[in-house]
DNA sequence: TTAATTAATAAATAATATCAATAGCTTTTA
DNA sequence: TAAAAGCTATTGATATTATTTATTAATTAA
C-alpha cells in the first residue's frame, strides 16, 4: 500500500469514472486501474463495484476512502510542517468567497497579498456560502471568506472584521427623516433583498425577524447585486440594507439616502474560515493578517450586534 | 514521499542507529540510508543530526516525526478495517500483563483463546504497570492486562472484572479471631507487601492510607512473589493481602489462613487496556470476551470498592 | 447496427527499491 | 598511537515496480 495508490482511489472514488480520475492525477487510466487492482489485490478486497455505471463504492471500499483521506490529508500535513519551518509560503491556495463580500473586500487586499507573497498562486471563486462549504469539506477549496458564525463543526473560523448595515432608504420613505435608525424601525414588507441563496439576505431576515414574524410570500422583488436593489430604492419601491463597505462606494447624490443604525448597529461577522484538518496554515495565516491589517483601517465601529447568517427553518 | 520512507524514519529515530534500526525493519543498512537521504532531499530538509553520536533528530526531524507516526498508524488502521470487514481474527498481537496477574489470570483463559483464534500469534510479556503504559504509548504493545484506573488520556480501558482483596492471617495474629475483616482492622506496620514497583503494592498502601497516614521507612520486608510473602506470614512475621484468584491457588492447610472482607469489600479493578489510537481492535475485543466470560464464573462478589493502583505522591 | 465510452489487459520502457560489497569516517581498544 | 571496531555513505548490479502506449472487451447511446 503506496500513499500514491490512495490518492488514486480517492479520485476514483471521487469522479466515480477512472478516465477522468486519470485525468485529474495526471497520469493515464491504465496507471489508475492497475495500481487500484494492485491495492485490491493486497487487501484482498473489491474496493470499486465495476459491475455499476457508474461505477460505484463497495462497502468496505467506502469505509477504505474514509480512512485514505485521513491518510492523505496528514501525509499532505508533512509538507505543511517543512514549508512552516522553512519559513516558505506558497504553492497553489484556492479561496472562496461570498458575492456580498467579494467586490468591496478583494480590491481591498488583493494587491497587498500578491506583493507580500508572491510564491503564493491565488486562485479565487465566487461561491455561496454553502458552496464554499461543501468544497472546504472535499478539499477543492483550502479556505474562504463568508460570513459567520457557521457553526459547523468540521470547519473553523478566524474573524476578520464585524461589517455594520447600513439603511439606504429613499427620500420619499417614512424613515428617511431619522437621521440614525434602529432595528425596531424595520419592516421586512418594504425591505428589498437579494435572491435566494445570499447569506446577506438571510441575515437581514433573521435580524427583522427578531421584531416580527413574517411569511415568505411578501418579498416580490428581489435582485442578485446591490446596484440593482439601489436603483429600485431609487425609484421608491421600499429601502433596504447595505454591508458598510459597499456603502462607501455608492455616488455623491445617493449618499445622502444612507442612514447607519444607532448602537449596538446590526453587524455581519467576516471571517476566515477553513477545515479543521489546518492544512495549509502558513498562507491561512498570511491571508488572516494581510486582511485583518487592511480592514482595520476601514472600519471603526465598536458597539455592534452579530446577526446570524444562517437560515432559519420555519417550521 | 512513501509510508514505507517513514517507517524508516520512524526506526532510525527509535533506535538512534541506522544499522539497528536496519534489521528491525528486516531490510539492509544502505537501503535506509538511501530512502532516507531521499526524503531528505524530496523536503530538502535534514531529518536526522549525523553528526551527533548516537545520532540525533533535527528540530523539524522531530516535527516530522511525530506526523509520520499518526501517518504509519492511520495507514496499519486500513488493515484492521479489511479485518474487520472480513470478520478475520489474526496476526501477531502483543499483550502485557502485570505480576500479579499473571500467573493466575493467564492458565485460566489463554487454551480458550488459542483455540478459537488459531490465527492469532499472541506475544504475552510480564511487565509492571509503568513499562507497558510506555510501551502501549510508543505501540511496542498492542495491550496489556493491568489494574486499573490509571487516568491515562492516551489509554483506553475495558473492564474485564473486580478482584477482591483477601486476608491472610496467621493463627498468632490479633485479626484470626475474626472471621471477617474490615478495612478499619488494617494497620500498614505489620503488612508485608511486595517490592516497590508493583502495582498491588501501592494499591495496599493507598487502602490503609485512608485510615491513617504513614512513613516509607516502616517496611522492612518486601517480596517479589506472593508465595514469599505466604511463607513469611507463616512464620509469623505480619499478615498479607492477596488477590482472590491467588487466593484460590493455596494448599488446604493454609487455607483456614484466608479472611475475606465485609462488604463492601476493597477490590482493584482489573482491564484490557490499549492506546487510544484503537488498532487491532477486533483482537482487543475477541481477547476482552474471551477473558471476562472465563472469569465471569470465578469471581461472583458484588459489593467492592475500588482502590486506585497509582501511587499516591506524598509531599 | 454502428459509434462512442469506458475499463481491463498486454508489452515495452522508465523509474525505483533493494542488495552485496566496500569506502570513509569516528570512536574504542590494545 | 596504531589497530580494531562500529557506523553511515557510496557504488554498481539486480530485481521490482510504476508508468506508458497500444489494444481488446464490454457496455451504453444513437
Amino acid at each position: 500500500m503506496t500513499i500514491t495508490q490512495l490518492r488514486y482511489v480517492l479520485a476514483v472514488a471521487e469522479h466515480k469514472n477512472f478516465t477522468k480520475a486519470a485525468e485529474k492525477t495526471f497520469v493515464t487510466q491504465p496507471t489508475l486501474s492497475m495500481q487500484i487492482q494492485k491495492l485490491e489485490e493486497e487487501l484482498d478486497i473489491l474496493i470499486f463495484d465495476r459491475s455499476k455505471k457508474p461505477i460505484e463504492l463497495t462497502d468496505i471500499g467506502n469505509k477504505l476512502v474514509q480512512q485514505a483521506k485521513n491518510i492523505v490529508n496528514e501525509s499532505e500535513r508533512i509538507q505543511d510542517i517543512v514549508d512552516q519551518q522553512k519559513g516558505f509560503i506558497g504553492g497553489e491556495f484556492k479561496l472562496g468567497v461570498i458575492p456580498t463580500i467579494m467586490p468591496t473586500l478583494l480590491p481591498m487586499f488583493l494587491n497587498n497579498f500578491i506583493k507580500k507573497y508572491p510564491k503564493v498562486k491565488l486562485k479565487i471563486e465566487e461561491l455561496n456560502t454553502e458552496a464554499i462549504i461543501e468544497r472546504l469539506l472535499d478539499g477543492h477549496l483550502d479556505a474562504a471568506i463568508a460570513a459567520t458564525p457557521l457553526e459547523n463543526e468540521n470547519i473553523k473560523e478566524r474573524v476578520l472584521y464585524y461589517e455594520p448595515f447600513v439603511g439606504y432608504i429613499p427620500s420619499v420613505h417614512r424613515l428617511n427623516q431619522k437621521k440614525k435608525i434602529d432595528i425596531i424601525d424595520l419592516d421586512i414588507d418594504d425591505m428589498l433583498l437579494l435572491e435566494d441563496g445570499h447569506c446577506f439576505r438571510d441575515g437581514i431576515i433573521n435580524l427583522c425577524k427578531t421584531k416580527k414574524s413574517y411569511e415568505e410570500d411578501h418579498f416580490q422583488l428581489e435582485s442578485g447585486s446591490f446596484e440593482t436593489l439601489i436603483k429600485l430604492v431609487n425609484e421608491g419601491l421600499g429601502m433596504t440594507l447595505l454591508p458598510y463597505l459597499h456603502s462607501l462606494d455608492i455616488k455623491d447624490n445617493e449618499k445622502n439616502n444612507l442612514h447607519h443604525f444607532n448602537d449596538p448597529s446590526p453587524a455581519r461577522e467576516v471571517s476566515l474560515i477553513f477545515n479543521k484538518n489546518e492544512l495549509k496554515m502558513q498562507i491561512i495565516e498570511a491571508l488572516h493578517a494581510t486582511i485583518a491589517g487592511v480592514v482595520k483601517g476601514a472600519i471603526t465601529f465598536q458597539n455592534v450586534e452579530i446577526i446570524s447568517p444562517i437560515k432559519i427553518k420555519s417550521d
